[in-house]
DNA sequence: GGGCATGGTATCATTCCTGACACTATAGGC
DNA sequence: GCCTATAGTGTCAGGAATGATACCATGCCC
């Protein structure tokens, strides 16, 4: 995944379509994006349950820099244990044609692509 | 972009979405498919008119993975100068409202990103 | 016969991403 | 006093992704 900051968006006519990618390129970005689209507000244990193969360091990092795009909101509560609750932000749920869009690709034809080399 | 493999899709329900990802996670594959989609075809000098920021190798990689993945074909022509043109499969032509997803966001919202720290 | 254009390869270095693992604070319950 | 749960943080290391640079073959044109 692009994991590249394009700073200017001059690199090409279509630029826009990196700049988009570059918001859940993250390995983990845009299943977590597809999971609160679906469960609306998730604490970060829920995510741990959804996502088991995701370590809890990554869990953060991605939480983190998806909060930083403003693309999620994170609320905590004081609370003993602690309670962590994300959301999406408004500009967050306008992601929803594009992540359903992917989703609904890789329903429909991601058995049919070729078989990877391990 | 993410730029690992699941191998399996049971990584966590929404994991089609990942998967889809995968495919054009590397860091310019969405911008070849984007320009695909709007010249049709396009040979290898004419990537690089499109993408000065991309270094030959990098564009041999990336077009040489999304003709493995079987979402572009690539023809020789047997001439001198060489000749080769890329071009969308039937597979590749079925990206198009996913490509056209993220374009139509970058084009919104892009905009409205934070900035980014350098 | 030198230079050009095309579509690449090869090699090397570096940077960045990701994972493993250990560790923390707090309050409640036993 | 010890254990539990939650939501993390810190450090380290390995590997993958990317970039820079140089190089190659062929036929045409001058």
């Amino acid at each position: 995944m692009p994991r590249i900051r394009h700073t200017t968006l001059t690199c090409s006519p279509g630029c826009t379509v990196e700049a988009t990618l570059e918001l859940f390129g993250g390995k983990w970005k845009a299943l977590i994006l597809y999971h609160l689209f679906e469960d609306g507000v998730l604490r970060f244990s829920e995510f741990r349950r959804r996502m088991p193969n995701v370590t809890q360091r990554m869990l953060t990092n991605q939480l983190r820099e998806l909060e930083a795009d403003g693309l999620i909101s994170r609320t905590v509560f004081p609370e003993v244990p602690p309670r962590v609750e994300y959301e999406l932000t408004d500009l967050g749920k306008t992601l929803k044609p594009v992540i359903h869009a992917l989703k609904e690709w890789g329903d429909k034809y991601a058995h049919s692509l070729k078989q990877k080399k391990e």
